[in-house]
DNA sequence: CATAACGTGAACAGTTTTGACCGATTTCAA
DNA sequence: TTGAAATCGGTCAAAACTGTTCACGTTATG
């Protein structure tokens, strides 16, 4: 093997993971240790991953894991269930808005085949597709909020209130019958304009979602056409949503 | 096997691979080492692959010219200088503009130090910081041009018309005397944008942009300030444009 | 037929890369 | 805070690789 490809393949492997540490590394190439931490110093000066005490991170993981690797990767079958249920929904060659979000990153992996136009104020869906070809990916402006890699600030909003699209995908905080909620008061304002702009809204909810109350109001139930969610979802309250001539679809 | 078929097997066969040593060349079409090696410099300069340490790689089309590739390792040390000494530049708290383009990213990962207030149409820049928290970076709009991670479009020209920043660090395919070129049409008007925005304009130009022209022009030399290049600068384009009262500073 | 031109493989001296070693530094847990 | 363990960058000899040179056989050319 060549030092070339085996930088290639150290940077591909980190891609995959994320992290490793340099036994790890070094094992996947077959070289020493001396010789991994040097490519990586290489690697690093380059750009694409940084070196930790032990190991190597990469900087732009095209893995779910982003910033959202905190959170609770438990729900992860659900979410994924949510995203193939909710991409069916949408048609071939249609503009979609995609909220920033966990569970609606999971509907974007699934999105490819629609060759739609995305649009979205959310980093790591751009960088799903920023390599690709098939998806036309617009990204609003804005500051980035750290970690989470979302888009907010003015440019954000403004962004969407110039555009018009065929569906809206949103998350949100919480759900009850009095309406949606989210966590961040920055969101609320693009979240409204993003509703707004786009002909349908569907709202990806996983059932802890379910009854429950964030800080700040986003809108009422009259704004929504669909909700996706997972099997758990309380029967109850999907009863009464449907009652109000929500569309509601239980993934599983 | 003639001497012209073997070149071609060898070609077709990296094709496959992307990587091989030497050894596994050699084996492949039945020839010695010295002549595999004197094979691949020809090939070499014919273009469509690359002599590496031990072995060789094509040049995939994912990697051409013009993609961003962190991976790549070409000119990384006069890169990595000019980004540093642009990086010095630059004071602490400055609001700074990035331009998308591989040597500008350098600059990019030298400024964490000094706080700055980043405003970038590059996706890789973003995801920079993105995670990080000392950085206070804004994304301007636009829709993602594939393979180079820049955001272009009308968006990305609003983003710029609307803010003001102490320097931009500008990229470029060429420049003469004439003036600065650059290959993709897309991304003048929002490089013009971006100066017009900024108070000070830098300019970061490894030694092959000098004396060449790319097929869009940009601007005339009475935009810049400054420009930043490497050691291997030919000394008579630099005194030139040093009479035309630009400050031209070469790393090394 | 003689001879020059060319491609090939091997030998060689210089350079780069590699793996191991070592003292200094960082991390982690007590 | 302290001490042990892990990890770091720097150094060095060995190994691998490189471009060059040279001898040898083959192929054009007068």
């Amino acid at each position: 093997m060549t030092a070339e490809e085996r930088k290639h393949r150290l940077e591909s492997y980190l891609q995959e993971v994320e992290f490793a540490s340099l036994e790890d590394l070094s094992k996947r190439v077959g070289a020493s240790i001396s010789t991994v931490r040097r490519d990586l110093t290489v690697l690093e000066a380059a750009g694409g991953l940084r070196r930790t005490h032990g190991g190597a991170r990469i900087i732009s993981p095209k893995s779910d894991e982003f910033a959202f690797s905190a959170r609770d990767t438990h729900q992860l079958d659900q979410k994924e269930a949510i995203g193939r249920a909710c991409a069916q929904l949408i048609g071939s060659n249609q503009s979609v808005i995609i909220d920033a979000g966990t569970t609606v990153y999971h509907v974007a992996k699934y999105l490819e085949d629609k060759s739609p136009q995305i649009v979205t104020n959310s980093l790591p869906v751009a960088n799903l597709y920023s390599a690709a070809g098939r998806v036309e990916l617009v990204l609003s402006g804005g500051v980035i909020y750290p970690r989470l890699g979302v888009l907010v600030g003015p440019l954000a909003v403004e962004a969407f209130t110039k555009i018009h699209a065929d569906v809206a995908v949103m998350s949100a905080g919480g759900i009850t019958l009095e309406g949606v909620t989210n966590s961040h008061g920055l969101l609320i304002d693009i979240q409204l304009a993003m509703m707004r702009a786009a002909a349908k809204v569907i709202f990806c909810l996983d059932h802890t979602k379910f009854g429950r109350r964030s800080v700040s109001p986003l809108c009422d139930l009259s704004r929504i056409h669909t909700i996706v969610t997972d099997s758990r979802a309380p029967t109850e309250l999907v009863a009464q949503l449907r009652e109000r001539n929500i569309e509601v679809i239980v993934a599983g």
